[in-house]
DNA sequence: TTGAAAGCGCTAACAC
DNA sequence: GTGTTAGCGCTTTCAA
């Protein structure tokens, strides 16, 4: 029996006020006497009712709802940033609208869902076209852009600092005694991959180290594994592995300990990038570098809210630090568990 | 310059056509004759133009969107699991308004804002009150939970098949001569491991084992690690323990090997609930259950839409078999990564 | 089939 | 401070 919506009009009536003064009591800064919204909100609480937000949304012009556009294959710990990012929407009464796409292919369809349903922005943390760009700011959406880049002045992007991180992971393989290393690279169109290869190849020159051997592979546990046995046939002179992400890095270390005969860190020293919660366990202990997801979620949101206050900004990029996780595959030591 | 949004009143001014046309010529089955929609269509194209869904909504008194509800740490197949269903939703111009909670507590805030936006179904796979539960009936919400459990009418229920699955882990273990098991049972409250416990035991039994030792710990890596120091310094004899998740499950396969000195599976066997990445990898090779989460979910869809449709519906429960996964460390051989 | 007109539930000038 | 009156961009009767 959703017998009929109990709306405004219905909270008026029994109030004995307008219609506008009911939308009054329920906006924060209207200009209200304190008795009559005490009055209405009561009402309205006896009637159990809550303004219609799609409602208010056509009234405003204003939508009050983000989107976010994630990879299927998306770490988990972007989920748990997703929990701050919408409890925050919530207390300002927004909502999140999600699209979870397929990590291979454009996200077009997905802004147009989007857009349909009028967001005020997108935080994206996929590949986008640049006519799906071109659309959102010919609607005035805000677009903001999580470890991804593209070329378009309209659109902000935050990202770690990828590069320098995986600077701090060549310097501390350098600094275990490291000197002939390898580098696991995504598939080679990866954007994120190029950022981290060339940080690395850089703490290499830094600490005097001939360049690192690059390797691509699948951006998974068995690309990892697999690549790790082809080169330590090729190279078994290698002193360390690094790996564009700890799914990689997982399969490095189980290659050379089952296949290759070599104990991590005595024999080979090995990183990875994430901290996904597999790298803490007892079997891995993986150096690795943690982002700061949250905050860079959290960021990405703010960037949009400005952009929507000003939408003459010009294109800003954030680099948000990481943090190196020092562990046991590159020697160090560490509590227990 | 975000102009004006473009609507249907500029497609038919240039059209040539009342306004209510271009609405019919964009609502699937409306009688408008084909040269007039075909008409139509290209002037809306030519103005880029898309129907506003926030108006649509107001108008028709649907909003098209499903509330979703996810438990912060949910596991990583559940998010994989979400881009089928937001690519469904899609091709049918609805859209997914996600809220993420905190595991421990009640979701009723994000509900509350899910109704706000006029949700029209909502599936949950958190803990509700059953206020929460109430207010979605009266607002004439469907309700779908998936792996949970409410008494209440209104609400259908997804779930896979958690007893079963785990009977038939007790089975292997027995099959593979267990005799003293444990069972890591997650905090107490917790609505799954009640039925896995239960059916775990059921399991044992049958195979004329004696009643698994029941221990409780946090449902982490680290609770799965202390715990079983603890069960192997009381239990030095154990045969198997299992657990009722793969990421307690590895810290019990780690603290088995580097604080009990015992060999997964010489001298114990370990299983785990869930199926997680990491449950493939080398090092743990852990027997598991998989959840058929996408599946699970495309089906809560399902219920809720049979539910929009048909208010009176009795409650419906929809069990799901889970696929046994066999691995080493149960004793299994399998290829090598 | 098509157009005119009346909502959907709210916000926002605008008067009082 | 409060009520009146237009919209917001659609969908949907209702006539034609």
């Amino acid at each position: 029996m959703p017998s009929r919506r109990v709306t405004s009009y219905d909270v008026a009536e029994l109030a004995g006020v307008s219609q506008s003064a009911v939308s009054r009591a329920f906006t924060a800064d209207a200009s209200v006497s304190a008795g009559m919204r005490a009055r209405i909100l009561a009402a309205a609480d006896s009637l159990d009712y809550r303004p219609n937000a799609i409602a208010r949304s056509l009234g405003k012009g204003r939508s009050g709802l983000l989107g976010m556009i994630v990879n299927q294959h998306t770490e988990q710990s972007y989920v748990n940033a997703l929990r701050g990012i919408t409890e925050l929407l919530r207390a300002s009464g927004s909502g999140a609208l999600l699209q979870v796409v397929d990590a291979d292919s454009l996200a077009d369809g997905a802004v147009t869902a989007l857009l349909d349903y009028q967001v005020e922005a997108i935080v994206c943390s996929s590949v986008l076209s640049e006519s799906a760009v071109s659309r959102c700011a010919d609607a005035g959406v805000a677009l903001c852009l999580v470890n991804r880049q593209i070329k378009a002045d309209t659109v902000d992007e935050v990202m770690s600092d990828n590069a320098a991180s995986s600077t701090a992971i060549a310097h501390e393989l350098a600094s275990r005694g490291a000197v002939k290393t390898a580098y696991l690279y995504g598939p080679s169109s990866s954007f994120v991959s190029r950022l981290r290869y060339d940080g690395f190849a850089t703490g290499c020159a830094d600490a005097g180290l001939p360049a690192p051997i690059k390797a691509h592979c699948e951006f998974t546990y068995r690309g990892g594994y697999e690549a790790a046995v082809t080169l330590i046939k090729h190279h078994p002179d290698l002193s360390a592995i690094a790996a564009a992400t700890d799914s990689m890095a997982f399969g490095v270390m189980d290659a050379l300990q089952s296949c290759c005969d070599r104990q991590v860190p005595k024999d080979i020293a090995v990183a990875g990038y994430d901290d996904e919660a597999t790298a803490g366990y007892t079997s891995y202990r993986l150096t690795t570098v943690r982002q700061p997801m949250e905050a860079m979620l959290a960021r990405a949101v703010e960037l949009t809210r400005e952009r929507i206050e000003q939408p003459e900004l010009g294109k800003r990029q954030i680099i948000m630090a990481g943090e190196l996780i020092l562990r046991q595959s590159t020697g160090h030591m560490q509590e227990s568990i």
